[in-house]
DNA sequence: AATGAATGAGCATTCATTCAT
DNA sequence: TATGAATGAATGCTCATTCAT
């Protein structure tokens, strides 16, 4: 890659960095371009130079900082594992994830009157923890009929909490629905993990 | 009241019922001043007689057709009757609140920017169903430790099936929270209510 | 009409006016909303209180400074009457028009690219001409097979010495015309009308 | 001319064909640098490297491209030849000249507002067409009092048909001049060049 | 010779709001 | 009570042009 090309790398992710922040304090809506631009300390021109509109900057920042795959990406660590020693990780990493993102899931959700994009960062998020429970409802170690009612609450519950600033007690949250999920008598939640 | 405030009253309710169908259909920001007043069959400057500020015009359209009364009369209804068959019908309540309020939720999150109107509506729906669930373990049926986590998690999985439209399976959530709370062997989830 | 009414009606005109100064002046294209707003002594919002788009504005200038029914009323007053008589006066009254009308003729030309306007300008020219000379050759005065091209030679010359600036001598043009269409010996141009 | 001013002699003309076709259908207002630099696959800068501004681009193509000279040449083709054989051939000629620049006329008349390059156009014509028709008349084949009357309507009427994209038909128009010119009985327009 | 990043001024348009009527 | 003309600031965006590389 050219010196130029470098460069030109380097400002298309400033003015995402930019736009990021200022998508977060006052909405997608709420940010002009111009401020955009004066959070870059560049012209508003410029931001037309590496993208085609507003619109088309809120996508980029949407797909490059784009925790989504992070997401999906957990679950591939202890997919084989027993709930009650991963299920407490898996939560705290999505919460972790969303925390170090704030940002970001703030534009998801002030951006969804014009985009499809909160709709995504929902069904992912489902996506990601439903997969896990059921491979340990398929390895017996969960009851099956309500994997999805939980994958649900655990997703909105830690999100909604992230959204309102209002956060959710993640431990308790999962022994809730670690018990709620149990074959017989209430599952011990084990905080280490086996060798 | 004179004639003269009964008409004045309707004119403000046929603003405020105008403004709620042109926010959810456009959102907060998208919808100006002349949209609402046209749905409304009148000229912009009348607004500003019956409200100081767009501003006002959401606060108020959240405030009269606030359905968070609703939410905490819901309450009142069951209070001592055991969770296994209030539940299912306060979390159906519940939805149906929502539903039926679709419009109103929809200016909450899209208000959201501007507004802690959004944290108000979390924190009802939690505050609701953390009273009722409490007041099930003081009389001994649930457990005490996880009623946080349960209503925050109730509550977000109701709400956020409702502004991304992949809607949740309420029994089965009751189900999974019931179980969740059990204090020692699953409940049963009862359908009829006791006489 | 109500005084708002009429205010408004003066308000609509005085922005076509100076609409169709600065058009004229500067072109269609490189007049901005700004410039005429300017010249109106008004905020450029007003002007989209009346006006939809400038598009809308530069069709409104034709149309209500639209001379086209003026030319074709002149047809309508001699069509009887011999050419030797009339056509010197037709043709010297299109002039006039066209004078008189010089902004507007300026408009049509610069707005020709986005505009079918142009070529109404140059149809009705044409077609008032030809209609006059068509009842004259009905009535044995002229030759009929040319007066297509006599028709298109009269307007254009008078058009384009209009738009030039280098006018044409309409007494020359109107006999070397009459000369071209003359059943037999050239006609002799009368300048008094019969009684 | 070495290789070197060859090739910025060629890429001189590459731009100047691609600002014409931009211009003819955009309008040289309508056609931004960008898009011509796009039209010609090459950056804007460049466009800068051999034009000093758009305007110096304007002059350029219609310098380049100017078939003025062209139309001046007509003339001396047949300059004392009879006017009922050589007029219509020159005025064929005219109008395939205009019909093969078309584009260039188009850009004569969108251009008009910003440049005389619109007078020369239309003085350029209405010269070569007064100089053949004087010529003649010196021969006395023609009389000479409405020459000018003559060559203004020829060219305009030529000129307007290709701009408003109503041709009018060459011959007829021929005809209709050359009889209006005649010094007697109508001239008979031969079609055959004498040896 | 050629690039394309960067500018700054300008564009058409929209908007919340005011106020004389 | 209700109108709608009017404002002024802001918005997203385009453009001709410059210049370091």
């Amino acid at each position: 890659m050219s010196a130029r090309q470098e460069q030109a790398q380097r400002r298309r992710e400033q003015l995402i960095e930019a736009a990021l922040v200022v998508f977060a304090r006052k909405g997608v809506d709420g940010a002009s371009v111009k401020d955009i631009a004066r959070a870059a300390a560049v012209t508003p021109g410029l931001l037309y130079h590496y993208f085609e509109s507003k619109e088309d900057l809120v996508a980029a920042v949407l797909e490059e900082r784009g925790f989504l795959p992070q997401l999906r990406a957990l679950l591939g660590e202890y997919a084989d594992q027993p709930a009650t020693t991963v299920l407490p990780r898996l939560i705290r990493a999505f919460d972790e994830t969303l925390s170090a993102n704030a940002d970001v899931v703030s534009v998801f959700f002030s951006a969804s009157h014009a985009d499809a994009a909160l709709r995504d960062f929902v069904a992912t998020g489902n996506d990601v923890l439903r997969s896990y429970l059921k491979s340990r409802a398929d390895a017996g170690e969960l009851r099956p009929e309500l994997i999805g009612a939980a994958a649900g609450a655990l997703f909105a519950a830690v999100a909604i909490g992230h959204t309102t600033g209002r956060r959710v007690d993640v431990d308790e949250l999962v022994e809730l629905v670690l018990n709620g999920l149990a074959t017989q008598s209430p599952l011990e939640v084990n905080d280490v993990l086996p060798v």
